[in-house]
DNA sequence: ATTGTTGCAAATATTTTGCATCAAT
DNA sequence: ATTGATGCAAAATATTTGCAACAAT
C-alpha cells in the first residue's frame, strides 16, 4: 500500500491508528472520535472523519464502507444478485445459472453474463451473534424489532 | 409474505407501486418521490419513505438497504470475510479456511465456526458498467475520482 | 514562505418523527 | 367515533466542507 501518501504523521493521525488497535473489532468514525478525544480533548470530529479518510486511503487501516449509501427498493420480488457499478453505483440484477458454484467460477460467470469488468464483491453473512441468540426470541419478533 | 399488513391501499399507496412497477431498477426514495409526484403533486416525500417501509414489510417490494448505515474501520488488514449480527448490528471478523468452498459450503461452515445462526448473507459484486468501461480511464483514476 | 493540518462551525444529505388534519370504515 | 394515513415542517443522523489559525518543513 502506498503509505507514502500520508505526507505527515501527526500527533491525531498516530493516536487514531494507536486507539485503533486498541480498540480492534469495526469501530465507527464516532466510536474511534470518543476514545481519542481522551488522550487529544481537543481532537475535532472532523479531522477524525479526515484522517480515517487519508489513513484508509494510504493502507494503514481499512474502510468498510456500506455497497451504497441510500435504501433503495426493488419491484422484482425474485432470487438475483446484484451488481454495483464502482463508478456510477448503478445497480443491475444478475440471475445465476447454477446455485452451488464455487466463488471462482461465480465471479467468472458475473463477468461474462454481464458487460461489467468485475474487480471483485462483498460476502457479508447475516445471523444472531451468540448473545442475541440467548434472549431466545423468535425470529419473528427480532425482524419486529 | 403478509400483504394484510397494508390496511389501506390508499391512492399513494396504488400510485407508488405502479410507478416502482414502471420505473424498473432499484430506485431510491427520491428518484420514487419525483416520479410519483408527477401524478399525485400533493405527495410528500415522507408518505414516500413511509409507504415504502410499510410496502416492503407487506412484502409487494423488496428494500436493499445497505448492510450497516455508518462507515466502519478496520485495523485489521487480513484477508477476512464478515459477520454481521441481524439484531445488534455488531460486526465480526471470520477466517474461511479453504476459498474454492460452494456457497451453500460457506454458508455452512460460517454457521459452525462462528456461534451464529445464519439466516442469509448478502453477495454482491462491483465492477465497471459497460458505460463506464467505454470512458476507458485506468483504475486508479477511477478509484481516485 | 509554502504547504499541509487542525478545530470549529456551518452545510449537506438522507431518513425519521411529531402533529394537526383528513379519510375511511 | 375510532383508527389509520397524509402533508408539512422540524428533528435526527452521519458525513463533508469552507475557512481562518496553526504547524512543519
Amino acid at each position: 500500500m502506498d503509505k507514502s501518501k500520508v505526507q505527515r504523521l501527526t500527533k491525531q493521525r498516530q493516536v487514531i491508528l494507536e486507539t485503533m488497535k486498541e480498540l480492534g473489532g469495526h469501530p465507527t468514525a464516532d466510536e474511534i472520535y470518543v476514545e481519542v478525544k481522551k488522550k487529544l480533548p481537543d481532537i475535532s470530529l472532523g479531522t477524525v472523519y479526515r484522517n480515517l479518510d487519508v489513513l484508509s486511503a494510504a493502507g494503514f487501516i481499512k474502510k468498510i464502507e456500506p455497497e451504497h449509501h441510500q435504501m433503495r427498493f426493488d419491484y422484482n420480488l425474485h432470487d438475483h444478485y446484484h451488481l454495483t457499478c464502482i463508478r456510477c453505483h448503478k445497480i443491475e440484477d444478475i440471475e445465476i445459472p447454477t446455485p452451488d458454484d464455487p466463488m471462482e467460477v461465480l465471479s467468472r460467470s458475473v463477468g461474462s453474463l454481464s458487460k461489467y469488468g468485475i474487480f471483485g464483491h462483498r460476502l457479508e453473512f447475516f445471523g444472531l451473534c451468540s448473545e442475541c441468540r440467548k434472549k431466545g426470541k423468535r425470529l419473528d419478533d427480532i425482524l419486529n424489532e
